[in-house]
DNA sequence: ATATCGATTATCT
DNA sequence: GATAATCGATATG
């Protein structure tokens, strides 16, 4: 269950001499073969070879034509999962999300358990109330409740479905500035 | 309030 | 050639 663990996590985005920093407040599950939904359903492909490799790593790809949407591997190596950012900070949306952070093709790959150019970071914060319901914007396996989010947050995504279950805060599991809870899993 | 549509390109059939 | 993990605008109840 890494996709509710990574909510209230910070989206840190370095570039020239900027820092930009949004609190994680949406999330979506994608799994392996078993998710007609999910981009590594059809296999290893060039496009889904992040998903496939080591976990921890950004999975960014152009939807539409025109916009990106950033995700993260989660399963180790040889084995397809991530989980979609939907909203963080003031960003809500996906594509809106990535606009902002100006997170883009160039990032496909990059490490984000360790500081750099995009990274997960972990300031303490720990969230009051999770939401679950099924997922948005898919048309294949549509009815599976792998969205998570903050229950009273602004800039969660619209097209909300009814809330199907809640979720206890999350314990904490680490302390330190580089969230690293990426290769703890079990879904 | 929900519904439909257009923009635009990487990827796969 | 069809499709897509979106968004913003426009239309209609």
């Amino acid at each position: 269950m890494v996709a509710p663990g990574l909510l209230g996590k910070l989206l840190v985005r370095r570039q020239g001499g900027r820092e930009q920093r949004a609190r994680i407040v949406e999330t979506e599950a994608y799994l392996g073969e078993d998710d007609a939904a999910a981009h590594a359903a059809a296999g290893r492909t060039a496009r889904t070879a992040v998903l496939f490799g080591p976990p921890g790593r950004a999975y960014v790809y152009r939807i539409y034509g025109l916009h990106w949407c950033l995700n993260v591997s989660t399963l180790p190596e040889g084995q397809a999962g991530g989980v979609l950012f939907r909203a963080a900070g003031e960003l809500s949306g996906p594509g809106r999300l990535t606009r902002g952070l100006a997170v883009g093709g160039a990032l496909n790959g990059c490490d984000l358990t360790r500081p750099g150019a995009l990274f997960l970071a972990d300031d303490g914060y720990r969230p009051a109330s999770i939401a679950v319901t099924a997922r948005v914007g898919i048309r294949k396996a549509a009815d599976l409740p792998y969205r998570y989010y903050l229950e009273g947050e602004a800039a969660v995504s619209r097209p909300r479905g009814p809330v199907l279950q809640r979720l206890s805060p999350i314990a904490p599991e680490r302390r330190g500035r580089v969230y690293s809870g990426i290769p703890c899993h079990g879904h």
